[in-house]
DNA sequence: CTGTTAGCGCTTTCAT
DNA sequence: ATGAAAGCGCTAACAG
């Protein structure tokens, strides 16, 4: 049988001498069949039949070839949550829309936050990437580019003659934003975090400054165009209280919502940076018997399916779509940037 | 600079000859840096800088090296659906679990449906395959099992020496069907496809016969454990409603039991294959007035998060862990067969 | 239709 | 510490 412990892997050399043919009869017997004869080939296939050959080797047929057909994937620090956030796991099916199409594979590269994920990286079997967002100083970035394959960064910086895909957030939170302030007078936001660290907080805009320390470029887009509305809706921008979540959830936005509702001079307008935050703060809103929006109005991010049952008004943009369009670049042999389009949807918990 | 027209791709070759040292010793430099004098490294580098090589050739290597580091993951008929699917998506994220930690890749193949399917998987650069829960027909586990790589199916048939990883779905569907069909004189069922064509229906136990013309094999075992439980509750599981949802989604579930529940002599009890599809049920009793469980008794299938919300009797197991038992196994030498725990959560959607 | 030659880019011996 | 040879398994390019 084939797989004797004795016996190496087949190759397609072997099998040609079993099948008493050149190697490049066994081949094309496998790539351009209506090159051999029917004889040939009965012979070719009876051989693999006995060895136990597989097929050719994937990875000699890609040096050969000089692709991969697979696309590689880098989702951030923390492989694992991806598949956690309905937004992120909307932005990978597009992608895996679009490897599909094309008969591409769609590698997700393991991200541990370790140093060995540079390595991974440069060694990973793929023509090209996409990064879903991250922070400037993200090491995974640099191992990308150092790669010199195609790349697309989603949401990332506009610096550094980077290929990304993203909206405007500074405009979109802007414009959610003045929906969420309009006629409060205690405005707060609830931000995804501002740094790799991603050390949750409860801060002031005072605090955050210019915003130019905040690593990740979508968190620092959306904060200034909070900040616009804020200050459009009469608050300074450093009075504006800034609960910095560590992780995209539910349960950790309720927690911070608690927190600042129950504070003294509680906001009665929050606008959060995603809806699954924006849902933790209508639980909150909700426990604590508050009005939304008479007593506190409230705004979201993505215009989740979820979005819609809650009445929250939300940025709508299609994640899906956004996943497809950097897949399509990546796979381009020159990939260029592009803004992907939102539209604000008002629900009923804005005034 | 590196990418002028002009110049091929660098390879290591040419950064040697730039570096004036031998091929290896700018292997070294990558691979070995302490076998390598921190002169000769320099100048390697350099000359690597110089000419924009971007490291080895990760399909050189893996050929070299004789593995891809790379779990291939072959979903189903439709790639995209597993991202719409949430069991699907905790399964998924359970292999990542796995990959991160040992620094794999996770491949996931593209499905279309197509004949090329096969090629595809022959020739994806994975070292072994974690297969999602598919018939015994599946053109694509044929593929699979071509390559002689190391593979697991989940959710799979018991035949064929297949290595597999799945929970008892007939006892599990035994155990969530008595607690349905208890008291109840006329109990249906809302299933999953019987076979690759999806085609959605409502029969008759009657008209399934002995079940053995049912593709899926997880589908084939729960419809068993229904039918064993219906029996025992009393009606003849010719006499059985099946209702056959083409998708795991809600809104065709809800359709389907609308369906059910406004014909003459509509069920009082209705246990289905997920919890997807219950929640589509609840949702068809509630716009009917019908009481749960008075006049309709409901059970769901996975215990997804949404369930504990609705107040679902269902099947608990963890897809995240039968995803990672997949990927350790398939990753292992010799994968091994195993069966995953499940347990019964009974809620108030039962009487 | 079949075969020969020449690598794809790298790294494992085994020297030196 | 460095290098020469050999070959991982395959296929494009060109004969015949």
């Amino acid at each position: 049988m084939a797989d004797t412990p004795g016996s190496k892997r087949a190759t397609l050399a072997r099998v040609a001498e079993l099948a008493g043919v050149s190697v490049m009869t066994a081949s094309y017997t496998y790539n351009r069949p209506e090159r051999v004869s029917e004889q040939a080939r009965a012979k070719v296939l009876a051989a693999a039949e006995e060895l136990g050959y597989a097929g050719p080797h994937p990875s000699a047929r890609s040096l050969r070839r000089g692709s991969t057909l697979a696309l590689g994937v880098v989702l951030g620090e923390h492989l694992t949550y991806a598949f956690d956030d309905p937004a992120a796991v909307a932005f990978m099916a597009g992608i895996a829309e679009v490897c599909a199409e094309r008969g591409f594979g769609m590698t997700i590269l393991p991200i541990t936050g370790e140093p060995e994920d540079a390595e991974r990286i440069a060694d990973a079997a793929v023509d090209g990437f996409v990064v879903w967002t991250t922070a400037d100083d993200d090491p995974t970035l640099a191992a990308v580019l150092a790669t010199r394959r195609p790349a697309v960064i989603h949401n990332g910086s506009r610096v550094r003659g980077l290929v990304q895909v993203s909206i405007d957030n500074r405009a979109a939170a802007r414009a959610v934003g003045d929906v969420a302030f309009a006629g409060a007078s205690r405005p707060a936001v609830i931000s995804h975090p501002l740094s790799r660290e991603r050390v949750a907080s409860i801060t002031r805009g005072a605090e955050l400054g210019e915003l130019g320390d905040v690593g990740f470029p979508v968190t620092r887009d959306r904060l200034a165009g909070y900040r616009e509305a804020a200050e459009e809706a009469g608050t300074p921008w450093s009075d504006v209280v800034v609960a910095v979540c560590a992780r995209n959830d539910p349960a950790e936005a309720e927690r911070a919502a608690t927190a600042l509702l129950t504070s003294p001079g509680p906001p009665d307008a929050i606008a959060a940076m995603s809806d699954q935050m924006a849902l933790g703060v209508l639980r909150a809103a909700d426990t604590l018997g508050l009005a939304v929006p008479g007593d506190l109005a409230v705004t979201g991010w993505d215009d989740l399916p979820a979005a819609a049952g809650a009445g929250l008004t939300t940025v709508h943009q299609s994640m899906r779509e956004q996943g497809a369009t950097c897949a399509r670049a990546a796979l381009g042999r020159r990939p260029r940037s592009s803004t992907a389009p939102w539209s604000l949807v008002t629900r009923s918990s804005t005034r």
